[in-house]
Parts: C-alpha cells; structure tokens; sequence
RNA sequence: GGAGAGAUGGCCGAGUUGGUCGAAGGCGCACGCCUGGAAAGUGUGUAUACCUCACAAGGGUAUCGUGGGUUCGAAUCCCACUCUCUCCGCCA
C-alpha cells in the first residue's frame, strides 16, 4: 500500500497519477488526509494524558514507601480519572487509524509514468518482439489434439481425480514439464538468482503482505481448517521470505528463484479461453524474484525483462513484449511488462510472464526496509518479480509451433533436459 | 492426537513475593584509546514504530509471542489464542 507520507506530501500528483490506472481517488486521498491529521492531533492529546499518568503512578509508589498513605490515595484517585480520559482518546485512536488503513488497503499503486493510459488490453504497447512465426502445414492441430494424439496430457483423467483444469500430464508430457522447469531454473541460477523451494499454502499474513488479499479474495483456494491459503504464485512465499525484515543497502540486489505449482480458482472464466492448457486451475510455473535498492528497481526490471527475453530466444518461440496500460496493470504494480508467445494453431497470444516492479507498495505492508550506510533511518526497499516462466501455455505454444506430419521437434536447448530430440 | 515445559532486545540470558525495567550481564557489531600492526586490554555506543520537530538534536508515547482483563502502576497476576521444545501415540 502507499504510505501517508507518499499522500501528504504529493496529494495532487498522487491522484494525477492513480487516474492513469482509471482510479478516481480523490474522495478518498482527502479523507484519508483528513483522518491523519485527526489521528495525529489525537495522538498529541493521549500521549500528554498517558505521560501524566505515568508520572503519578511512580510518584504514588513513592508516596506509600515514605508512609505518605492519604497523598497517594489522592493521586490515585486522580489518576483513575484522567485514566477515563485516555480511555475514549484511545477507543478514537484506534478507530481513526483502522479507518485510515482500510483506505489505505483500497487504494491501488502508482502507474510509473511510462504507463500508458489506456482501458483494456487492447492498449497494451507492443515495445518489442522475436523470433519468427512458423508456417504450419494445412492440417496442424490445436495443443490439446496433439497432447491427446500424442499421450502427452489427459484433460479428462484430471476431470476424473479433480475437476476441469487440473491435468495430467503422462510420458513424454511429463517429462517435457520437468525439462522446462529445469531449464528454467538453471538459466535463472546462471543469472544469478538463488534458488528456493518454498510452501505451497502460506498464512493470512503472507497473503496480506504481497497484497493478495483483500484484493483478490476469491482468486485464492482457501483452506478453512487452518486458515492457510494455496499459493497462487512462488511470489507469495518468495517475498514473504522478507517480511519485516530490515536489511543493509550492501545486501542488494537480493535474487530468488522458486519453482511451484500454482494455485487459481479462477472464478468466472469459461468458454475458449479456458481450452486446453491456456488456463487452468494447477499450473507450473518458475518465478524470479528481486528485492533491490529504490534508486536501481527500474535497471533491475529491464534486466529482468532482458533475462526472460533470452530464455524465449532459446526456445525458439515467437514472443512480444507489452507494456501493460493504466487499464491493464495490476492493482500492486508500478510498471509492467507481459511477455506473450504466439500460439499458430490457435491464431493467438499467450501470456506466459509477466515481470514488475512494485516499488515500496508491496515492502510497506510487509515492512521490508533497509538500512544506508550512516543513516539512522530505515527505507522502503523496492520489490521486483517475474514468470521465468509459466509452463502450460509455454507449452502449448511449443508443441503447436513445433509440429509436423508425425509429431513434435524439441527446440535444441531443451534436449539435454529431456534427453529426447523428437516426440 | 495425549502429557509436560517454554516464548524477553541481532544472538545468549537475568528478571515472575507487581513500582524508578525498554529491561542486568555476556556475546556480537560500530567508533575511540592502547599497539609498529594485530590480538588481548580498555572506554563509549548499539531495537522498532508513531507524535513533537527541520526525516537534526532533544523530548513524549507504545512495544518483553498475540489479543483482552485486574491494578494508581504488569515483562512480572488472570483469561483466550498462536507458536516452539521434550516425552508418548500415529506416520511418508
């Protein structure tokens, strides 16, 4: 969340820019303003009234060692009274600032000022694409006829053990998932990122500290039992990693690579969007996560969005990189860049990464800090992360860029994971 | 799941007949002295948030697992919850 400072301090600028994202914040950016200077002036008046009754307690106790009993029981009483008063202040107290957080909840992050202004996906800005488009023979197939032909993947199976997008995967097809992941994360290890195997299912506070909730409440499969929740992305336990924590301006940039399932309920979704692998409720995925310097986020995130360019070039698909708009751009983030491969078969784009830069706003609810050398104060340390990348629709694209009249060809760099050059 | 023990500052650890305890002591760390240099020794400092304020100094408030209660006053007493450890049971 952004903090009070970020508000007062630029309340126009503030609002200029929450309408890029088509927020209309400006009821709530002056309430919330209003309830600061309510909290503080409250605040002023408690601390007086607590300070004072501190005060007389120690005297008191003072009072009955020296046998003083009749002018101890007069400060008591005294106490007990201004003890009435602290009382309602505090009742205020706490009532003003849960009301400032459930604004502060509310209100998304601030677009960089790249972001282009915009309302659907439709104005997303193309900022770069690769790789080539294959001609595909007359009769190629959709992923989910070649995964059926092949025995690569049984959608039904999943139907049967669970529910409608939760595959499996069989043979060749789940070989050629574990070679993804490995590759992706040793090209991840190679560029520096440690790798971590985190929880599947974190906390509420987890879920708060990466924003998850109470924003996407819903998305999240919930086990009530234990009130934990499936991850929805390595995300989640990856940043979590760092909650309030305070680190030194020397420990930067940290790099985390974490593969995991992922866990959505995706409610509402239907029709040819969810065929095949292109949604699904499990699904694969490799994450880079960084924590870094505020003055070095933005370089971080072009090197990033390099590092996962490089990746798609080794596999050999054609990809295109967006700059998601006001419209587009996730509640959390300051700037993003989607990473698409165009699926022949199916005629289309595929999202398969998609790397951000949250600046402060996700570090403020987890109190992720850092300390600069000779300063006394803590910052806000800056949050980057990434797909690098998500399975599923990675391979979809593979093995309907890839096929021909009997079957599919591996891309070069994936054959030492697979230890197959054909399907 | 059953029985018991416990949760204190970066770490270890005192404090539990309630009072001057944000908290002894040690370790670690930082700076200084000492030294040719280092070790040892020695001195000083070393939590977080908020308020006041210039995001200075100084001052104030809160925080001893979390939340509530008793009391003039709680790390210390009471209640609930969470977590950790030990033993038993179960188990990949």
């Amino acid at each position: 969340m952004l903090t009070l400072k970020q508000i007062n301090e630029n309340k126009e600028d503030v609002i200029a820019r929450l309408s890029i994202k088509n927020f209309e914040g400006k009821d709530l950016i002056e309430e919330v303003i209003h309830l600061d200077t309510q909290r503080k002036t409250i605040q002023r008046k408690l601390d007086s009234l607590l300070a004072e009754q501190k005060a007389l307690s120690k005297e008191i106790g003072n009072l009955f060692k020296q046998g003083k009993t009749d002018e101890a029981n007069e400060a008591k009483q005294k106490v007990s009274d201004l003890k009435e008063d602290s009382k309602e202040l505090a009742t205020e107290m706490d009532n003003t600032e849960k009301s400032i957080s459930s604004i502060l909840l509310k209100i998304p992050n601030l677009p960089h000022a790249s972001v282009p202004k915009g309302k659907t996906a439709d104005d997303n800005v193309e900022v770069k694409s690769g790789g080539t488009i294959p001609s595909l023979p007359e009769d190629a197939k959709p992923h989910w006829e070649l995964a059926k032909n092949l025995n690569l993947i049984d959608f039904e199976l999943g139907v049967k053990i669970t529910g409608s997008g939760f595959p499996v995967y069989k043979g060749k097809g789940a070989k050629l998932q574990r070679a993804l992941i490995n590759f992706f994360l040793e090209e991840n290890i190679a560029a520096g990122y440690s790798e971590m195997m985190p929880p599947l299912m974190v906390n509420e506070d987890s879920a708060y500290g990466t924003g998850q909730l109470p924003d996407k409440d819903g998305q999240m499969y919930h086990v009530q039992t234990d009130n934990f929740y499936l991850i929805p992305t390595a995300e989640v336990p990856l940043t979590n990693v760092f909650r309030g924590v305070i680190l030194n301006a020397s420990d930067f940039p940290v790099k985390l690579t974490g593969y995991t399932p992922c866990f959505r309920r995706e409610a509402g979704s239907y029709g040819k969007d969810v065929r095949g692998l292109n949604r699904l409720h499990q699904f694969d995925k490799v994450e880079i996560v960084q924590i870094e310097h505020p003055s070095k986020s933005y370089d971080t995130l072009d090197e990033m969005v390099a590092h996962v360019e490089g990746i798609l070039q080794k596999l050999e698909l054609p990809y295109r990189i967006l700059r998601l708009c006001g419209g587009d751009i996730s509640f959390t983030s300051a700037l993003t860049y989607d990473f698409e491969v165009f699926s022949t078969a199916q005629e289309k784009w595929l999202e398969v990464s998609s790397v951000s830069n949250f600046e402060s706003f996700q570090a403020n609810r987890l109190m992720l800090r850092y300390r600069e050398e000779g300063e006394k104060r803590n910052q806000l340390a800056h949050t980057l992360n990434g797909s690098s990348l998500a399975l599923p629709r990675i391979l979809a694209a593979l093995i309907e860029n890839n096929q021909d009249e009997t079957g599919i060809v591996i891309p070069k760099a994936l054959q030492p994971f697979c230890g197959f050059d054909r399907i």
